[in-house]
This record gives C-alpha cells, structure tokens and sequence, in this order.
DNA sequence: ACCTGAACACCGTTCAAGT
DNA sequence: ACCTGAACACCGTTCAAGT
C-alpha cells in the first residue's frame, strides 16, 4: 500500500540550500534537512544517493539560478557584470560551492553565456571567447576575494568593483587584438 | 615525568597539508592526521584545538608559502601572475583554502603585497591599489574556474593565461587613469 | 511505494590514568 | 609533560519491518 509521499527533491534540495547559506556546509546534516521537509533522515535516500550528491544538487540549482538571473538581465556586460556580483553577495555559501569540483562543469560552463554572447557583441566572434573569459575570471575572482575579506586595504569595493568593469570593458574595444583592425563600433 | 616529544605542530600542519591535496578536506581526519605523525588522535589536542584550528592553520602554512614564492619571483608583473598561478595548480587544495573564510584575511592579504609594490612601479602609487586588485582578482578567478573546469570551450589554458596577462598590465599603462597626464613610462 | 526505528561504522573530542 | 585507551556524542548510511 502506497504511503502518500511527504517531500520531494526539489524541497530536499531548497531546505539544503537555507542550511547551507545560514551555517556553511557542516550546517547541511541529513537529519537537519530530513526535519527542514519534515521527514527522518533515512526517507531522504529515496530522493537523494548520499549527502555528497545532495551538495552537488545544491551546487547545481544555485549555478541555474545564477544562469537564470544572466539571462534575465540586460545583455550589457556592466549589468551582467554586477549581476553576477549581486548573486556572490546574496548566496556566498552558494557562490563559493559553484567553484568547489562538485559543481558539474557544464552547468557551470552555461552560467557563463550569456557573458560569452555580450563579449561577442562588443570584440567580435573571434576574440569574444578569450574576452569573456577575462571578464568571467576577474569577477569570480573579484567576489571570491570580497567573501574571503581578501581586500583589507581601502574601502569601497563597489567603487572598485565598478572601476574595474570600466577598465576591462574599455581595454577591450581599442587596439587590444592584433589581428583585426578595429571594423565595429 | 616527561614523555619525550614524538611530534610536532609543524610535522602535523605539513601531514594534514598531505592528506588534503592527496584526498580533500574529507580526508584529514584526526585519526589520519594523527597516524600519519606517529601518534594517536587524542594526543593531537596537545597541540592544536580542534580539527577546524588545524585547517586554519594549513590554509595559513598556505598562503605563507605562498607570499614566499612571491617573494622570492622577480618583481616583474608577469612573473608575479605565473608564480601564481603554478602555485595553484601545484595545491590546488591548498589554493582553494586560501580562498575560504577558514583563513586569517590577514595573512592572505600579506600574500598581495608583492603584487601591490610591482603594481606601483607601474602605474604610480596612487592607482596602484586598484591595478594589484584588477590583477589579483582576475588571476584568482582564473585559477578558480581552472581549477573547477569551469573553461570547458576551447583548449590552450596557457595561452589564455599569456593572453590575460599581456591584455591586462598592458592596459594598466596607458591613458587609463583619468587624474594624471601620462608622466611615466 | 514511501516511511521509520534500530543498528552499525566512523569521526571528533574529552578525560582519567599511565609513564 | 606528553601520551593513550576508553568512553561519549554525533553523523552518514543501511535495512528490515511497518503502512
């Protein structure tokens, strides 16, 4: 006789997230996310293999967001840009576990197309891919440095963080590529 | 009466150091740690406060090496970023770690400097802060996503790094500062 | 078919007792 | 003064038994 199911992943996966954001990774126990949906730790090896696989979901759901809110934005590289900054300083636990080799990579490779498209329209097909990705590398680095408390000296980071979008998009347009000479705007 | 030292703090930083670039965080567990320097688990806590202290205490072996290889690079930008680099790719345990809030923000902040005093022999002192963080920060995300396998299209890392690197300090130079009329090299 | 209590293995940590 | 065995709490995971 069936039992009437009381969860389901997607509510795993959420109540995993909360914990995560509120106390960090040791946060996230199976019986912390078995009571979250209102379950005993065991029912959660229906939905999920093992806790590492339920991280992994965490990891993944947070990387779609992250594409989701890319591809909700303007397709200007500053607001993506500070997009994808936004997103850092809302979810950190989140954002640091998207760079953690438990992220699928090709979810997290997604996260970055829309990056990848604007570039293509600022610098052209042929360099967009190395723009991109030095635009995608500073920001993650950016953010990955502003949740660690890397930068000690000095204080307006979203002063720097705007800084240096300005630079980096403005290095990018002029003379920067060698074999192509200047043909759009 | 005293029982003579079998270990040390340093010898049991440099073993979990081991366990954690051979096997992740999961694998430095007091009991390896402890076997791995000759002694049992409990004796550990002679040196170190818990398993959370000892973590920090690598993630700070860490970024000390890493200042000293820094240090010891020429002072030319380019050789900064590649030292960096290879140090990641060298630990990449240890250079996520760096990057957690496990680590004391001070210590990694040390690990910049080096950064900070070619910045400034660059562009000047007063747009040296924001040029060693335009720097920095891309080359943390670089070997963030790297290490990840987050650059899924396209294959010469390498190269992409060369090209980051040559784009970036090459667009420190030039009229990119607004305040001042271009009065060095 | 999903749920649970009971059980097991493993780990971090404490502490009294050894030398 | 440092070391250890024993013990405890906690967690991940399995499984037989419930509905």
């Amino acid at each position: 006789m069936p039992t009437p199911e009381r969860t389901s992943l997607d509510e795993i996966v959420d109540a995993a997230a909360r914990l995560l954001e509120a106390g960090g990774s040791p946060a996230v126990t199976m019986q912390a996310v078995a009571q979250a949906v209102g379950v005993k730790a065991p029912s959660l090896y229906k939905r999920v293999r093992d806790r590492d696989a339920l991280l992994r979901l965490v990891g993944a759901a947070a990387a779609d967001e992250l594409a989701r809110r890319l591809g909700a934005a303007s397709d200007r590289l500053e607001d993506l840009l500070l997009t994808f900054r936004r997103f850092g300083r809302e979810r950190p636990e989140a954002f640091r576990m998207l760079f953690t080799t438990a992220v699928d990579a090709d979810r997290l490779a997604a996260t970055s197309e829309p990056v990848l498209r604007a570039a293509e329209a600022a610098v052209g097909e042929e360099h967009a891919l190395d723009a991109a990705r030095l635009l995608t590398a500073w920001a993650t680095g950016f953010v990955t440095m502003e949740l660690a408390g890397a930068f000690r000296l000095g204080g307006d980071l979203d002063a720097a963080y705007r800084y240096g979008i300005a630079h980096l998009v403005g290095s990018l347009s002029p003379g920067q590529e060698p074999e192509r000479p200047a043909q759009g705007s």
